[in-house]
DNA sequence: GACTAGTACTTGACTAATCAAGTATATTAG
DNA sequence: CTAATATACTTGATTAGTCAAGTACTAGTC
């Protein structure tokens, strides 16, 4: 028998497998959406390897996801004045725009996700799984 | 600003993400542990259709997948005797061993992930997942 | 018993992400 | 100042998975 952290593992990633499928809106996959609301917060920009640690991606995957959006308008890259190394990721005014309307779109189809749990169990799950793999 | 829902399946997929990274064990990833289990428990083999809709896969997905399994000889194909478009997925000797022994070492990668979590706690994740997207 | 529609895969072309190795720049130690 | 090490990416090769189309069989209808 799998032990019991492992059968709330499997469950995370079942969650997961049945959420990420739904959450596909405006031609932005939920793992875009996932890279762009940080930039949406950051004003100035983030760097990639910034990126890459908070989403746990690599940095090639990050460069790699960051290849459509600047090919499609959505995602600007920077120089950053003070590294010559590194580059700022900045959201578009399209790209804002687009994304804007992105979250509301997923904003309901999440809603319907968690149709069976009430506002507090949403929020307690949110609790526990920001605990995961702390 | 992102809603609730949106929040609470974002921490989703940043929880999946902390975790899938550190549940690769005896060569098997956890997608494929993740395949595996149903076998281990059905002793009479799996339909891949099955599999692919309890894994929220695509049939070709799961093709793919077992391809591997298939050749280092953890899993076996056989022909379904009543439906000769079907074939049944079965865990070999071996691979029974290998995922055991896999589902251990993944077990206590488990509880390290969720060590913040007494177990009343982890157990209450489990259930509020299992509602998320039914 | 022949058609039609549906099911269970499989395959080709493609996308997303990984790892390992490479380039360019920054930082630290002597 | 110079050498060594570390950081911020980028790129080539590979793996996992998708979708759309195809093959083979089953089941239901007349």
């Amino acid at each position: 028998m799998p032990t019991d952290a492992m059968e709330t593992v499997l469950a995370l990633a079942a969650a997961h497998a049945r959420a990420v499928r739904s959450l596909e809106v405006r031609g932005l996959s939920f793992a875009e959406v996932r890279l762009l609301v940080p930039l949406r917060e950051a004003n100035g920009g983030r760097r990639p390897t910034e990126l890459a640690h908070e989403l746990h991606l690599t940095a090639s995957g990050v460069t790699r996801a960051l290849l459509p959006l600047e090919r499609r308008g959505i995602v600007e890259r920077r120089k950053d004045a003070s590294d010559a190394r590194a580059s700022l990721a900045v959201l578009t005014r399209a790209g804002r725009t687009l994304l804007d309307e992105a979250l509301e779109e997923a904003g309901e189809r999440a809603s319907r996700l968690l149709r069976r749990l009430n506002v507090g169990q949403s929020k307690q799950l949110q609790r526990l799984l920001e605990e995961v793999g702390r």
